[in-house]
DNA sequence: TCGATTACCTAGTCACGAGTAGGATATACC
DNA sequence: GGTATATCCTACTCGTGACTAGGTAATCGA
């Protein structure tokens, strides 16, 4: 004698292919929204149109799941970037071209800036993997700006100090973060908007200490 | 009979203004270091060097000591603000004052920045609160950069347009918040040459912005 | 010195969330 | 159409974390 209750409104099955990419566009959006420790799998199921233990046929844990995310979200981040950067051109070209990739990649990816550069999670994992992210978007930053390429902990091989470097690759990751996710909430700006913002805030002022033209307090 | 095992080591009894700083003192060292979700009533109660009943002496809920918080340390920024604000002189004067009194405030509340702007939950009263400090920052810049005062939304009523304007803000915030929280691990840094730093990367650039002149995708 | 107060504790309750066991049924393939 | 496989489910377990009931002892004022 089975013990079922009503057999319940039959679900559409998927293939597993498409269901996994149900569950990864469920839990990015979550994750983003509310924070790893905030978002509990029954949501993101429920989100994606199942119950738990379907996730868990695709996902081992909740752990991996994210890290799955953002796996994947910083592999297309450094793709894009990669694409389109190095090819050359004045310092002002390279970063239009930078701004330009980092707003497509954005309006692809609308959750990735809040999910890398703004969730705090206790795990250590996670924060590792935020951390070599962030580590990464200053890296390709600091190649433009610095004509730096690896490690930034030298002093000054030619270029800006690495310190400095280092302080305008936060000003700017962060500035562009908290401009993109703005942009979430206000999608009719076109893209373009996007990089003339970021260029008229930010290029003349990285140029001048890229020159070596330092602001100073006023000596009184 | 009592049920007691051995009395425990006595702790040292405080009186409660003080047992009550140190329990903020821990909470909002964990909330910004692991976020709300992430960090457990025991944790903040054990680094206050008492048990999680004590905390419930002096805070109702976790997510009334969390507000608390907020609200303290987002009075004191305003206070602080308000302090180094609106004293005229010209732009440039204006913001050196205005970042000056910003590293004064993160060197004193150094868990600031991560817990004003960069936690994400999903509870709906602390994204209020966020949003609402936010928009405080936001509205502090653009009084100085857009000689506006109040609500932003207007069109362009003489100065930057408002939404120009509000992107601009967004970029200075955020990079603002990154350099701070950068700088708490770099202690050794002095507040001048974090100042220096905003200024020489973000300060030229709204002044273009301000000054009409924009920037624009070359015409091929 | 002796209550009264206040700071603090032990030992729980209870809800919620991650993860699992085992079984049912839609779909694909022959 | 009939069988095999893959998709999905119900119904749990078990740990953790917020919060509490009720009591003990240090400290303060008289």
């Amino acid at each position: 004698m089975p013990t079922n209750l009503p057999p319940r409104t039959p679900r559409r099955r998927l293939p597993a292919a498409e269901r996994r990419e149900l569950i990864e566009q469920a839990a990015i959006a979550l994750f983003a929204e509310r924070g790893y420790h905030g978002t509990a799998i029954d949501e993101i199921a429920r989100q994606a149109g199942i119950t738990p233990p379907v996730l868990y046929d695709h996902f081992t844990s909740k752990a991996a799941l994210h890290a799955r995310l953002l796996e994947r979200t910083r592999d297309e981040l450094l793709a894009m970037w990669r694409q389109n950067l190095g090819g050359g051109g004045t310092l002002e070209e390279q970063l239009v071209r930078a701004f330009t990739a980092w707003a497509a990649y954005v309006q692809a990816n609308p959750y990735a800036p809040r999910m890398f550069f703004r969730e705090s999670t206790g795990v250590e994992d996670i924060k590792q993997a935020h951390g070599a992210i962030a580590a990464d978007a200053n890296g390709a930053l600091a190649a433009i700006i610095g004509g730096l390429t690896g490690s930034g902990a030298s002093a000054d091989d030619g270029g800006v100090p690495a310190t400095a470097l280092a302080m305008t690759t936060e000003i700017i990751r962060g500035g562009l973060t908290e401009l993109a996710i703005w942009w979430t909430d206000h999608p009719e700006i076109p893209a373009e908007a996007i990089v003339a913002i970021a260029m008229n805030t930010l290029w003349l002022g990285f140029e001048r200490t890229i020159g070596g033209e330092r602001w100073s307090p006023p000596t009184p």
